[in-house]
DNA sequence: TTCATTTTTGACAATTCTGTGACAATTCAA
DNA sequence: TTGAATTGTCACAGAATTGTCAAAAATGAA
């Protein structure tokens, strides 16, 4: 997932980019006109993306734009030979995490290339607060509560919650959740999953052994219901 | 600093809003008069300003334009019913950071509040004096004190302090710290940050080992509380 | 330059979290 | 109703993270 997709048509500047990201150990690959640039990375799915302003057939702006409304968000960094605030504004509008202006510095443009992935790592979706019965999850506090007592949580605990949550009333698979929580770094047993279960009903049911909100779906997996 | 002053006259949008706001973890608070939003304004110092046009006794127009006049630079984001392109025009002259037309998702216009946030973040932070406990610590004299007696801190640790304190109740990363105090120009491991977090804790907590403002979230981060 | 201070690193201890397996309980299907 | 499969439950080992200290490296002033 270190695949940097570069759209540029500046050829001096892109093979300079290429080389310092395989110093890195980025794996590199450039598109130096913006349509096709859009497309491959649809077809790719990098894991960032540097992105020219000034491109043939497409402008940067457009791409940025286009990649968040087809529900793309790779993290995309704009490069622009403009100084101008208006560009950043409207770079930041439309959703790039990052902005660099021409000339920059090979280091600090590495700088925020790893700035901007470790941000993404971490977060996920777009809540940070939820109820439920008389449970509350503050997501970026790591605060929880059920009725006034404070519930002490592992941020895995968080993480399986807050998927959990963001799955409400669907059924949720051990798979699932080995995936998208643990993703494909580790790879536990489907008993964890289990375990992590247990755990999350003596703190957020009632009654552990009755629940009402973390239900068993025999031989299917989970569902959460508010 | 995360206060949102809401000067709104129509309660079924500033309700709305105070809603979401608590839900993000901001601390809204509602003016429904022209003036008396401006006076609480220059009271308060609110972290963000969302500004309707129409109001009564003072206009947002005229609020917006004689907050910067009288020196501040809230960040400010103006909400109106009129979509013309003027009114815009006229807000980002005034010195409007954003300019959202109603109806607005609720949604679009927190992404602009912390879109306008993140471009100011590096600018604000605009205290200089804090309080908590025992201990007093004052950024622009760096002094500070427990109890009555002095302490001394290095300036990188006033200015990881500041940081906390920035984010008071919330999680702060260690890769948070490391990008936003240290920045871009150096790369201190992860455990510069946790030798820092034990030095202040030894000069600022009454029991080293027992913290009860610097906290540490396994997996996380840290957090600051008051 | 030297010396004092600050910053960073690395080593090791202390703590907390995770994952596993065993066995019991439950569910399902025939 | 019975047996196989699945899930609930528990306690423990070892992984991973954090606390702590001391010493090395960097910085800045005299």
């Amino acid at each position: 997932m270190n695949k940097i997709l570069i759209i540029e048509d500046d050829p001096a500047v892109s093979k300079g980019l290429e080389i310092s990201l395989k110093n890195e150990n980025y794996e590199p690959l450039i598109e130096n006109d913006g349509e096709k640039g859009f497309q491959t990375a649809l077809k790719i799915r990098p894991g960032l993306i540097l992105l020219d302003i000034m491109l043939p057939n497409k402008n940067g702006f457009d791409i940025c734009r286009d990649l968040r409304l087809s529900g793309h968000n790779f993290p995309i960094i704009m490069l622009s030979a403009k100084a101008e605030e208006a560009d950043k504004v409207i770079g930041f509008e439309l959703g790039a995490d990052d902005y660099v202006t021409k000339p920059f510095s090979v280091k600090e443009l590495m700088a925020r290339i790893k700035a901007v992935l470790r941000r993404r790592s971490v977060i996920v979706s777009d809540f940070d607060k939820y109820e439920f019965d008389d449970v509350t999850l503050d997501f970026s506090k790591l605060e929880a509560k059920k009725g006034n007592k404070k519930i002490d949580m592992s941020l895995k605990e968080y993480e399986i919650m807050k998927y959990f949550i963001s799955k409400e009333g669907l059924i949720v698979t051990r798979n699932d959740l080995l995936d998208e929580v643990w993703g494909y770094e580790n790879f536990p047993t489907t008993r964890t999953v289990d375990n992590y279960i247990l755990a999350l009903r003596k703190k957020i049911e009632t009654n552990h052994s009755r629940p009402k909100h973390l239900l068993t779906f025999h031989s299917a997996g989970y569902k959460f219901v508010k």
